[in-house]
DNA sequence: ATTGAAAGTGAAAGTGATTGTCAGTATCAT
DNA sequence: ATGATACTGACAATCACTTTCACTTTCAAT
């Protein structure tokens, strides 16, 4: 989906809500859909503010539940502290895996996977409504890098 | 392992470094030992509490941070909010599935998964350090009383 | 049994991410 | 233009811990 039709779908869903489009939702909503990353609400907010000082980090937090309403965006908990934001694709469900050292996060599908939970949670008597996979280890350019030294630390997420 | 040789092993775990066995930790470990659900810090306090009044939930805290050091409690992250901590058996790796409803934690481990997850890693080019792999749902319990009255709500794990 | 250095303790204050409150401000159908 | 309604930012509050600090306990060496 491009950002202006993305963009377009948050003021609809705005109207529909009889909620407002105001100056400071539609900048926070635009550089959210200018990123390409998981992006936690304090980033977003670091950007913005570079854009309007005036916008407060309240502001973003608010607006970021807006477009997780609107089903523009996802909240994800990966380890501990700061939750992080991504676009909701209409795109399948993904898993992530992530670098634990430099922060990359990469997302990927695995319908073997999804099978075999089914399977799991049917042996102990559950009905799946959700889950939560996430894997945790070094990138290639990380493992490359391995001396654990302070090489260059390619961060791709915003953190 | 039998309660009394975790209580061994916990000590053992203070003395080589060169930490003290308190009442306090004796109390705490014991009660610990005591459990056999995923337990949170302040559930945990709440039941030393009883027994001696004067036991902060710093302590508490503090005294679970040891017995992870010892290898003894795992924490895990569910959902939202407050940690739970679990005996650290010596079996192998597990997962959970959670029920939404009343909160009753099932572990399960299952190998073709994990075997998918490591092939999945090598095509994106990483090595698995660990995972995290929750599947949230309703229990066989909670899905027969699925009308969502307030009916009798099975918690299993303290919370 | 006593002692004293090192470690431990509880109370209270501090954290860090997020949410609630509130008085003033902006939006938009009319 | 206007006014009902929603929005905003600053600040306080919350929640689950963690740190600090003045006092207390432990335990190896007497």
């Amino acid at each position: 989906m491009a950002m202006q039709k993305k963009q377009q779908n948050f003021r609809q869903h705005l109207v529909r809500s009889g909620l407002k489009a105001t100056r400071q939702r539609e900048l926070i909503a635009r550089a959210f859909f200018a990123t390409n990353t998981h992006i936690s609400a304090e980033a977003l907010y670091r950007r913005v503010s570079g854009r309007d000082r005036r916008i407060g980090l309240v502001t973003v937090y608010r607006t970021l539940k807006l477009l997780k309403e609107a089903g523009l965006a996802h909240e994800r908990q990966f380890g501990e502290g700061r939750a992080l934001f991504e676009h909701a694709s209409s795109e399948r469900h993904h898993d992530h895996m992530i670098c634990t050292h430099c922060g990359k996060i990469v997302e990927f599908e695995n319908c073997e996977i999804e099978a075999l939970q089914e399977e799991v949670a049917r042996k102990l008597g559950f009905t799946i409504q959700y889950h939560k996979l996430e894997l945790y280890g070094r990138c290639k350019e990380c493992r490359a890098d391995a001396s654990g030294g302070t090489g260059r630390i390619r961060v791709v997420g915003a953190r």
